[in-house]
DNA sequence: AAATCATATAAAATTTATTTTATATATTAT
DNA sequence: ATAATATATAAAATAAATTTTATATGATTT
């Protein structure tokens, strides 16, 4: 019962749809989904977290950027995320698209040059290293 | 998005999908759901209305009983209901039906005998006269 | 090596949700 | 009519989640 807990305390919050749904086409690094929800870092970084330890997202470093991306390996997740994302209306999730797509036009160069290895996730929040 | 969110919000809580299992198998009224649980009547109250609000559950008042049972009426919310259920334990539903079967079993009789029609949910909490 | 950038985290402040306790209302039983 | 039962609700107490603010760390650029 913790897990599916976790699951749905995960998908309880307007934000972190939004940033499930951000996420829907790809994955974005922190300052991306900071500029496309127009919100202070910390906040994000808080509720990549939820989200991440959750299970339902991935994490990889990607030379000073930190990416962000769905985890789609459980079909129990994979429905409860797309019914979540087909509930939210494109008013919202447009004006973040928006912000994100002017964002990503003004960043600088040479970013996604040197990823490493996804960083493994082991479901309580901290890093293996 | 509201009603997504209030829908997950419902769904991450551990008291209310324990009663949704119960009202898997049928409606019950408040003090079954508040034997099979072992909780105080005013919590068990307060989650139903939450369940009610979320639009998962409906209520019909059956003489000085008020019953409760699932609303499967939209797909989208029987996708959640049934994965949430999936992920219920045995060992925590069983004992909640187990108490449940032995309040039912000395549970005075004349129950269910003069139902009247359901009660009309506005979405708000608030009954319809 | 110093400055800058991206991110995480810790602590405090705030907000929201839950639980408890007490009580009110309506229904049924005596 | 009185007592007992079932439920809801209100208020207070408690707990949990979120937000803000400040700061630390590591990577990159200059």
């Amino acid at each position: 019962m913790k897990e599916m807990l976790d699951t749905f305390r995960a998908l309880a919050d307007e934000t972190r749809l939004r940033i499930l749904k951000l996420l829907e086409t790809g994955e974005l690094c922190v300052c991306d989904i900071t500029a496309a929800l127009d919100m202070v870092q910390p906040k994000v970084s808080f509720h990549l977290k939820v989200l991440k330890n959750a299970g339902l997202l991935r994490d990889k470093k990607c030379g000073k950027w930190m990416h962000y991306e769905l985890d789609i390996s459980h079909i129990l997740k994979r429905i409860v995320i797309l019914t979540a994302l087909e509930g939210i209306p494109d008013d919202i999730s447009k004006k973040d698209r928006e912000r994100l797509e002017y964002f990503l036009k003004n960043k600088h160069e040479g970013a996604f040059k040197d990823c490493v290895a996804p960083i493994e996730n082991n479901g309580k929040g901290t890093k293996v290293k």
